[in-house]
DNA sequence: AACGCGTCCAACCGCTGTCCA
DNA sequence: ATGGACAGCGGTTGGACGCGT
């Protein structure tokens, strides 16, 4: 017997695709995706709704002129997160994970690529011998941090069923839950980023 | 005008984690 | 305990577009 599986829609989302899968989701919310793509009509599979909505026709969402503060802001939480783009999403509102890894490939790592080489030009001018400092602080950076190390860490020991949370872990000593709380800020606030960068 | 090349971004793919029967 | 369904994530791809020649 031949499979009876249906081909999927698949490439760009038509107008008209977009009403039909925002007037589902109207009704019975951002949920259920494949229940979504059936209600809507829509011959696409649920994931695929589901990013073009998260992605595109979720409401209060920002599309492009990513400001300096916010460029600003990815590079820190970069710099501390790692490739985390849906958490790094969590702290610029409006903006998509998406959005921010495009944004990331397309400008930010070329920016960083370009700032590692000067560096590399201005250091090779110098004859003078890195001090183990100097050398532990570049591998640092290339790895995109100390902190990254340190969160994904404390991650497995929580995944682990680590109960010594609060115990101190390389002189390094937080509460991953708290770091990972924003509800009760200002989501462009660079303040705690900057204490935990600057220790 | 036409071609080649680089850039951008929407969407897909594959994998992992979570939930539930 | 286990396996299937589903959600969510990060990496990757491919088409549209702009720009220089």
């Amino acid at each position: 017997m031949a499979a009876m599986k249906r081909e999927v829609n698949k490439g760009a989302w038509t107008a008209e695709e977009d009403r039909k899968l925002a007037e589902v989701i109207e009704i019975q919310g951002p949920k259920k995706w494949k229940t979504v793509a059936v209600k809507a009509g829509l011959n696409r599979c649920g994931k695929s709704c589901r990013l073009r909505w998260l992605n595109y026709l979720r409401p209060n969402i920002k599309r492009g002129n990513i400001s300096d503060q916010e460029e600003d802001l990815i590079l820190r939480l970069h710099k501390l997160l790692g490739n985390r783009w849906s958490l790094i999403a969590g702290r610029l509102p409006g903006r998509t994970d998406n959005e921010i890894k495009n944004y990331w490939n397309s400008h930010l790592s070329k920016k960083m690529n370009r700032k590692k080489s000067e560096k590399k030009q201005t250091g090779s001018s110098s004859t003078r011998e890195k001090t183990s400092i100097e050398k532990r602080r570049e591998v640092e950076e290339e790895t995109s941090g100390e902190v990254n190390q340190i969160v994904i860490r404390k991650e497995e020991n929580k995944s682990s069923g680590d109960e010594n949370e609060e115990e101190e872990d390389n002189g390094v000593n937080f509460n991953v839950d708290e770091f990972f709380d924003f509800s009760n800020e200002d989501p462009l606030n660079l303040e705690w980023i900057n204490r935990f960068l600057e220790t």
